[in-house]
DNA sequence: GTCTATACGGTGATAGAC
DNA sequence: GTCTATCACCGTATAGAC
């Protein structure tokens, strides 16, 4: 895989362009954004942009990469860090990847779409690259239900449960908020909220009593 | 809010109009969807598409509408049954969700993507005309609070979490079977176990002990 | 590097024969 | 109802001046 500059090291209109790039790809999608709205976002001219990635899908690629390099090291270092106790690990999973995505709440619509255009692959070769094994996370799990902290389960049900209800409450945002208006609740109140339950709530479901 | 065919009303070159149009929709959105591709999915020609449908936005109304219309009031109805009982209930609600998208592998995808396109509101319309309210569940939750059986809990993140745990491992089918190869493991064994699990999963995080 | 103007291809939609 | 042929438009990409 080639070497990809990250956006805190482009400077001026290439960053300028990356930032539009993502809100408007994030929003729209690869085939409902505009090269003309990107370069309206950043300010610029419509042929810059292609001065700069040359095509559409470039520009796209470049987003996806860097949207995914800047998020996958930092969870998947933490999962990996065997120093971390279990419970420990998972309430500051929880917290890193709901501050995250509030960070860079284009996230979770390339997530879905990347997902969808069959771009899997892709997300697991920079997985594997980046040389993190989740392994160290399942043995943690078997060993606790070894020493009978916890209850037996499947470790990737488990996985999955925590990205599910981490990363779904975004894209289902619109949703929530129309829910959420009948209790005078603000979005973001919901989200810090939801930084302190649920660790809670995935630690009882899989705590001994 | 005018009357709508379901599918199983539909028949002949309309049906198939729409059942290939779900299919393609799904996969690629409204705006990454080619109406000629539709027509090929159908068997027919690109002419008749228009014909039966006037436009490409027009026919993606058609298959949103009948895709929520199919899905929501066999939920909800389940979820305002008062005579069931909470436990009973996520137990049901699980499996009946699971089961539904796996028989319509096209919701998840319309639900991010209308989601993404600011379609909430329509969402919200349709929750409202089935004319069931959300109420007797969240009441239901409450009183199990009161009575001891479960710890306190915020019923809305209560369904956001069980709605994420059901929906988002379909979105990320892809990477996740990309995991589960590892262990040799089909994503429909996955699917059915998860059914099984996912219920104790929740039932333990909220139940007292 | 940044702009304006333009070429080019693809796609939604319609007309009209059968 | 179903097809073939065609139009009109829009959006990507490039050429070329500054």
């Amino acid at each position: 895989m080639e070497n990809h500059k990250n956006s805190t090291q482009l400077q001026g209109t290439e960053k300028l362009i990356m930032e539009a790039a993502k809100k408007i790809f994030g929003r729209k999608g690869l085939d409902g954004a505009r090269m003309q709205e990107i370069a309206d976002e950043a300010g610029i001219n419509k042929a810059l942009v292609h001065y700069y990635f040359r095509s559409k899908d470039k520009l796209f690629e470049a987003v996806i990469n860097e949207t995914f390099l800047s998020f996958f090291p930092k969870v998947m270092s933490l999962m990996s860090n065997p120093s971390i106790s279990l419970f420990h690990k998972i309430e500051r999973f929880v917290d890193l990847y709901i501050t995250l995505i509030q960070e860079n709440p284009h996230i979770p619509g390339f997530m879905a779409q990347e997902l969808s255009r069959g771009g899997a692959d892709r997300v697991l070769d920079m997985f594997k690259d980046s040389g993190i094994k989740p392994e160290v996370f399942f043995k943690q799990i078997e060993q606790e239900i070894k020493t009978g902290t916890i209850i037996p389960v499947n470790p990737v049900h488990l996985i999955v449960n925590m990205i599910s209800m981490c990363i779904f409450p975004f894209l289902a945002r619109p949703l929530i908020s129309g829910f959420l208006i009948r209790d005078r609740i603000d979005y973001d109140e919901f989200l810090e909220e939801r930084k302190k339950e649920l660790p809670k709530f995935i630690i009882n479901s899989i705590k001994k009593k």
